[in-house]
DNA sequence: ATAAATCCTACTATTTTAATAGGATTTCTT
DNA sequence: AAGAAATCCTATTAAAATAGTAGGATTTAT
């Protein structure tokens, strides 16, 4: 039950991109020493994250990438979706896959792993970038007045 | 965000003894051809599940095993962290691992994970192998009547 | 005695994961 | 025009996890 890397630095690269929105063309260097991934292996991910039409990218020196849309339109679920496949803990209540399970009239726990899919999904597909963007702006400012108050 | 089949064949291995339960000890050789699953693989697997406690094992001839407590007992959730370890996307939010993660204050999508795990806990804890056997009977039940229209 | 079962350790092929390597191309800046 | 800073692209690889197999030792009902 685990996500791989490539869906965390994944979601953690767009989080930083949606942070410096509005800023222009952000590049992978920045975004991979900001967020401490290998800047190679980040390459790898955004570009499909690119090809999905997630992100735009701008070639050349001062180039770089920013969101295709804005970070509210962008929410964890599309990135992860992107990056690790469909949502569903096992292949029977995989909704892409249209040949069905072989013994489904007698598979019970397909109807378990459709209600994990399905509470994965409300969480992810309920938070966007600009939530996470939101919710770092209040998490830094309750640093700051506890360092104040030190 | 995949479960292995590891913890598929555990589930329905318990369901199967479930199902069993109260009429004696059930082989595993009985499971394995009902569930479709290597008989040698599903070994390993019981194995697992007997040394957490969740079932008992009767050797010799017609020997074989029972759910250590009522199906009623028994959860998903339980069968599901004894083959796949603890639920958590990323292990920034393994509650098992006392080290916190490096950069805990910035990691925002920290709670991402948290939600996710959460939900996935909710479902899978609120799932017992008495449901799943009520569940079954209703659907043969449907299923019976179906045939009989037709 | 035999057969049916659990128990146990080790091995292995395949796939996935998580990168690394090495360059080709594009474009801004000077 | 040159150089630097970037994206883009293909291939390779080491390590781990996955999904089993193999081959027997032990226990117990009949």
């Amino acid at each position: 039950m685990k996500l791989s890397t490539k869906g965390q630095y994944g979601v953690r690269a767009m989080f930083d991109l949606a942070q410096h929105f509005g800023q222009g063309p952000v590049s992978l260097k920045m975004v991979a020493e900001r967020q401490d991934i290998s800047e190679h292996y980040l390459e790898q991910i955004i570009a499909g994250l690119r090809k999905a039409g997630l992100v735009n990218s701008i070639r050349g020196a001062q180039g770089g990438y920013i969101l295709s849309k804005e970070p509210s339109a962008i929410t964890v679920g599309d990135i992860i979706r992107v990056l690790e496949g469909p949502v569903a803990p096992v292949d029977c209540v995989n909704e892409e896959l249209t040949e069905r399970c072989a013994r489904a009239d007698q598979c019970i726990t397909k109807m378990i792993w459709a209600k994990v899919r399905d509470s994965i999904e409300q969480v992810i597909d309920g938070i966007t970038l600009a939530d996470m963007v939101k919710e770092a702006e209040k998490m830094r400012f309750a640093e700051g007045n506890y360092m104040y108050h030190i």
